[in-house]
DNA sequence: CATCATGTAACATAACTAGTTACATGAAAC
DNA sequence: GTTTCATGTAACTAGTTATGTTACATGATG
């Protein structure tokens, strides 16, 4: 199956915006993500739309955050990046006429809710503040500074 | 994302055998999943070899249930599909440099463990019995027989 | 007005699930 | 024993989706 990382991909680039004065170009941020500044610009696109972080053309331009990271979550940024499936399994039919296949699917989907609702409540009782923190827990346990260790 | 079904369609299969006396043959299987006999010898295959199914050539041969379906529990099917992955998210780059990455990594890892061990736990909760049960309660509610509503 | 950066559409690529074709193997019926 | 039926598999095709890429428009700064 092909795996979705749009989630994991924004958090690494919002993650550095923290770390950085200023704003960021779609192109720097694209070097750290190890891909295209289309790319960039597409999945942050979902993230100003929430008001998580703005975009600003021309000279000094660029990405900033503008929310404040204790009170966002990774739900949020979850539903930013458009609610990707977490669920790879599935049915081949919904709605079947067979009575067996209703009591698979009825079985299935049960399941299926539960794990997505506990995905959603894990993401939601972890703010951007508490990976910054995590990340300064790594940062000094190697004994460096975020500019030390900075791709690119 | 595109969706595994094989769970799905195996146990749809499989209680269908439940309900059928004698060898049931690939072609049969295939027209109540709606598919092709090739698609369904591959994932009865697992089956097999996991010893849920045996299989026979030539006349009067087919698929045949050898298992006690009070025994046997949706884990063990899924694991005998090959245990298609759950979770449809990943990251871009596992073993990052980046300790920002290693962070989120972290975060994200730790979650998707938590939701594959309640999805585990599901499974596993469930026989094919109790799906046979519950099969037998929607049809005394469309007061039918399995013969009556079977497909094909 | 030249440069820089975002915004977006359109197309290309890669990976994967399922479907299909083709043929080999082996068992039962006659 | 030969015909028929059914599984066992390999190889190929098709459809889907995430990501990468190209191309060009829009707008802000110097």
């Amino acid at each position: 199956m092909k795996q979705d990382s749009k989630l994991s991909g924004v958090l690494h680039v919002l993650l550095h915006m923290l770390f950085t004065k200023g704003p960021a170009t779609s192109e720097q941020l694209a070097k750290m993500m190890e891909t295209n500044p289309v790319v960039v610009r597409r999945v942050m696109a979902g993230l100003r739309e929430q008001g998580f972080v703005a975009s600003a053309k021309g000279h000094g331009g660029g990405w900033t955050v503008v929310c404040d990271p204790a009170a966002v979550t990774l739900a949020d940024i979850y539903k930013a990046v458009g609610e990707p499936p977490l669920v790879a399994l599935g049915h081949r039919s919904d709605n079947p006429q067979c009575l067996v296949e209703q009591a698979v699917n009825h079985a299935l989907d049960t399941t299926f809710r539960e794990v997505e609702a506990l995905f959603q409540a894990k993401l939601a009782s972890v703010t951007l503040a508490d990976l910054s923190k995590d990340f300064n827990r790594r940062l000094r346990k190697h004994g460096r500074t975020h500019k030390e260790h900075a791709h690119g």
